[in-house]
DNA sequence: TATGAATGAGCCTTCATTCAT
DNA sequence: CATGAATGAAGGCTCATTCAT
């Protein structure tokens, strides 16, 4: 698993250009030779433009990934009539720790959000969505939650996408922590008070 | 201003192509043939690939534009004390008018939301953002909002994205007015209970 | 169906390299500056390098098997009984035809027999024979001919293989007839003359 | 003449990858790595691909054309005025040697005859033939056997390329030799034949 | 002897663009 | 207005070979 001091250099302008111009637009001829070698350099280390890009990305896609399992796995683990309610708590308790990893790793997240068109990846934050709205769709029903389908939907994705964004625009922990505390409260308040006009609303009918 | 027939079919090439593949990945003699031309013809109404594509999209854009310095000179007319106050009445009252907008020129708001990497429109709604987030700030301090700059940036880039996703994916007029809505509903319900908070922390802290 | 006269040269270029170096070890960029011109203008006539060699090869290869087709629909209209015996008349008579055929089209049999390691016809020779050795074997089960089944199979081969080489060698359409005429006296005279070594045989062990 | 383990393997390597694929299609540095070495262990050894190919090689090749010269040795010790008679005679003699020979060193022959594109022993059979063909043109006048000179270079050539081909597709040494006489029967069957044919002809000429 | 890093020329293909007609 | 031919730069990739260690 040592890594070369010509693969660093390669790693290092390959960043570079991803992030830069995204995956497609980065010429590889260009990030190898910036990086001092000749393409057939690269194919040392590589047999592909998308492996480069997949040895950049790996390890970050895959912590993300395990993160979201083992929430999966905490919250099922719940009694079934207590799901909806602490499902709240739960995401409170783990997001630092998702933070804190996105914030390790900025530079990677950041290829594996916007600079992965092109590559397997490019679907990586869309697919992580929708598998978890169809956890969170079939854990508790979703009965409860007076949105329209669509509305929740965007919600929930958004939700994600902001977590991604602090821990990307954030420049310390800290403020990132901050920042993120501040949507979920947004977030959650929302829904509370959604929950409220709607309570309201119905005993309104009733009357 | 006339458009002729050539050109229609053209344009209706390009949109099937740019909104599938988006600008960079369609190719421009696809687009033409596919349309029953040659690219000598194409040259005789643009001077380059990124000039269809901003014919496609011009109006559209500007339209949007418009319409966000139209909401800020509405704001702008305040009086400077209610103006934070005010600030979600106006955007409630003109996002109807927005979104009617945009549903009228999905394809047009796909093109810039979704397809147009390699364009001069790629920030578009990133620009947009800014100049507004840049408004917002200057216009009311924004001290009363015990949100971290970050998270109030962010959040504020988020309304519009969702804003523009919800016109792009609801599939009827009505829809998208219910779902911006709630989504309404959960932005501003997570304000007021984010200033509550606050107020009670406050509360707590002199006592 | 017309050929420019850009096409022609591409296609003169490329006969030579094909049949100088083969299919494979021929560049494409040589061939079509060799003609002329620059590889972008190759690709306005043909989509990839395998489609110039068909198009430079395609009628002959048609030309052949349907010569095939209709020597095998002939042979399958004698009276079962017959078969065999007149198969050899049959041959004879069609035969001319091909080698008229083939010397006709001589530059696109050498490319089809010699350079065509990497197309889709580096089989085709292979390809006709095993069609033909199963219609031969079927029609007249060849129980009469006293031949190793690997004989057999090599000695048909080469009998098409000795036609193309003729066919290829030859300078004159009168030259190969004869040449034509000899292989098949010394190919018919041989069978014979097994036949009866065979009779031969069979009567002393009967004695 | 030594050859180390190392070279073993990689022989062994090389023979599967050219055979499978030909000369040419085979890369240098997957011979080598399936031999378990890398390319500068094989370079220590020879100075090129080529190089390669030929110590492969060599041996059965140089064996063939040993051969051919003692054959050709054989004939030209015969009486001058027996020579076309006899020269059947010694075929039939001395071709089990050959096909024993070739038997085996099956997979050299292989490579010889069917995957040295790209090599210098690729027209190493058309060599081969040209050379026989000389010296029994030469030996013999040639005066009596009626046959195109064209027609008796491609039967030349032909019957030892079916003794190649028996010899590689041939199972067993016995079924390879029952071929061999089964084809060398048709084809002096045939020349005999041819012969008979002629003296009618020239008998019925004359009167 | 063997490694492993690196080269450089070559490959086929795509594309926006130009231009004479 | 439209065609069709042609360009030239760029793209990802493969490969035999070299060379310091």
């Amino acid at each position: 698993m040592e890594i070369s001091d010509t693969l660093m250099k390669i790693h290092a302008s390959a960043k570079n250009h991803f992030m830069a111009n995204g995956y497609e637009r980065s010429s590889l001829r260009k990030i190898v030779s910036d990086a001092g070698f000749t393409l057939g350099a690269f194919y040392g280390y590589y047999s592909s433009k998308e492996e480069l890009f997949h040895a950049l990305v790996e390890e970050t896609a895959s912590g993300i990934l395990t993160f979201l399992k083992e929430t999966a796995a905490t919250m099922n683990a719940l009694p079934d009539d207590l799901k909806l309610q602490q499902m709240n708590d739960v995401f409170s308790a783990r997001m630092p720790l998702l933070v804190d990893f996105l914030f390790q790793h900025r530079d990677e997240t950041y290829l594996l959000l916007r600079c992965s068109d092109g590559t397997r990846y490019e679907n990586f934050l869309a697919g992580m969505m929708e598998e978890d709205l169809r956890f969170m769709a079939q854990a508790a029903g979703m009965k409860e939650l007076p949105l329209q389908p669509l509305a929740q939907k965007l919600l929930v994705e958004n939700y994600f996408s902001l977590l991604g964004q602090a821990a990307l625009e954030g420049t310390t922990r800290e403020e990132i922590m901050k920042t993120m505390q501040d949507i979920q409260s947004v977030f959650t308040g929302g829904m509370v008070n959604l929950l409220q006009r709607n309570n309201r609303m119905e005993r309104e009918k009733q009357e």
